[in-house]
DNA sequence: CGCCAGGTTGATTTCGCTCAAGCAATGTGG
DNA sequence: CCACATTGCTTGAGCGAAATCAACCTGGCG
């Protein structure tokens, strides 16, 4: 075990990376001193699972780095990525707040370090600064302005189209694009999970990414993905080409 | 005109049908009659539109009575209903906090009367009453689950269980159940309606009902649907019977 | 070495969309 | 009052995209 003594090296807010880009940075210092008091750090290990949906929610926990996948699944036992989050990223504050039991699941994609912070210190904590109550507000707005964007695509938009959308978001966090259009991609997803994302099965994906190919669209080789010219991939989100 | 003088047959929120059930439940007297003052009241006709996707979010709207629905559409001209909302639900919140212009469109589906209230009354009574962010915070968490449960549906669930399940809600609402499982329902929207909340097209629509039909789960005439036996509706939920 | 999960590919089927027509209820103007 | 458009809904025929079923390949790992 690499962590030495208790939560040291996870254990600061003041000195974490992801300050000043997650709700927590309306804290004052001395509410800062009451969240690292208040709180757990713990390790997990890709495939390895934070939450599951169904679980009470005594908590909320955020992401000091790595990558989470957070999934929710229906009775038939079907499975939709809904949202992958990153370091600075809080979760499961929906769920707290709304006084419910966790909704969906959260698995480590990738090694990845969480803050796991009590109910009651988040709840004096919101008592404490108004202010940090608007920010999970303003969170929570975006968050659903996604979803919502998320259910007009799945019910409108072809397949080709959604995954295209897909890799422009990547592109943001993962992507270089060339001084020229070009676009070079780490995919931090397996394929499945691409699936997953867009609501698809694992072959209608690879057939997906096949067609990309054939019209030359992008090259696929393991999770790198080469991209000539981004603007094609623009040119996939608009649907009929009427006269 | 039969709205007499001002605003005063709908522009008490002390004696408003829907306080308790809303946000602005906890707000004290004197705040309220801030609201009182800050707003203002509208009719709108079936058809009319509050505001449209794009328009700016100058404050936010308050449903009186009647009933409203939420539409998002894409590139493409595609459209679909999101959710519709009831008397005492508040509208427009999300973009107004998070800053953003109207990101869907709210257009009346019976007659009714809206209360809108304007965005810096609203600033000012967030800093005066912390509550009333925690409650519309409570409100986000909870749309969002609502809008998280919608893609998991339409991108896993076959068309017949979407619309039982849609049935299923509408009961909640608008349905009678008699002493034996038998179900009375006075849908409040239209078929096509019906087919923009389940991201299907009308004739989808038509063919489902007419299936429903066929299998003795529904009859349908007009707006009226008669269900002899509710379990047939929640049969419809669970997709694959194995073996 | 053999096993297994993740991925690809092919053959077939199915579900929902498109296009097109028909129908009933409502409205409109002469 | 009737001829006529308009609108919402239904129905049919055919098509196409994605799911399903099934086989097979590949690389990692015990």
């Amino acid at each position: 075990m690499s962590v030495s003594g208790k939560s040291s090296d996870c254990g600061n807010c003041f000195t974490c990376q992801t300050r000043g880009k997650t709700e927590w940075c309306v804290l004052t210092d001395e509410e800062l001193e009451i969240v690292s008091q208040g709180k757990v750090c713990r390790e997990y290990m890709p495939g390895e699972v934070i939450f599951h949906e169904g679980d009470d929610c005594r908590g909320i926990h955020c992401i000091e780095h790595g990558l989470i996948g957070v999934r929710k699944m229906d009775a038939g036992g079907n499975e939709v990525l809904l949202r992958i989050s990153h370091p600075g990223d809080t979760m499961g504050y929906r769920s707290f707040l709304a006084g419910d039991d966790h909704n969906n699941s959260a698995e480590a994609l990738e090694p990845s370090v969480l803050c796991f912070i009590d109910g009651s210190t988040v709840h004096s904590l919101l008592e404490m600064n108004p202010a940090l109550g608007l920010r999970f507000l303003r969170h929570a707005a975006q968050d659903l302005n996604m979803a919502e964007e998320k259910v007009l695509q799945s019910a409108t938009l072809p397949v080709r189209a959604r995954f295209a959308h897909l890799l422009l978001v990547l592109k943001e966090r993962y992507g270089v694009v060339d001084d020229n259009g070009s676009l070079d991609l780490e995919l931090p997803l397996s394929r499945q999970d691409m699936a997953a994302m867009i609501g698809i099965r694992p072959e209608s994906m690879s057939r997906t990414i096949r067609s990309f190919e054939d019209d030359n669209i992008a090259r696929f080789s393991g999770r790198r993905v080469q991209v000539p010219n981004v603007k094609s991939l623009f040119d996939e989100l608009d649907v009929p080409e009427e006269l």
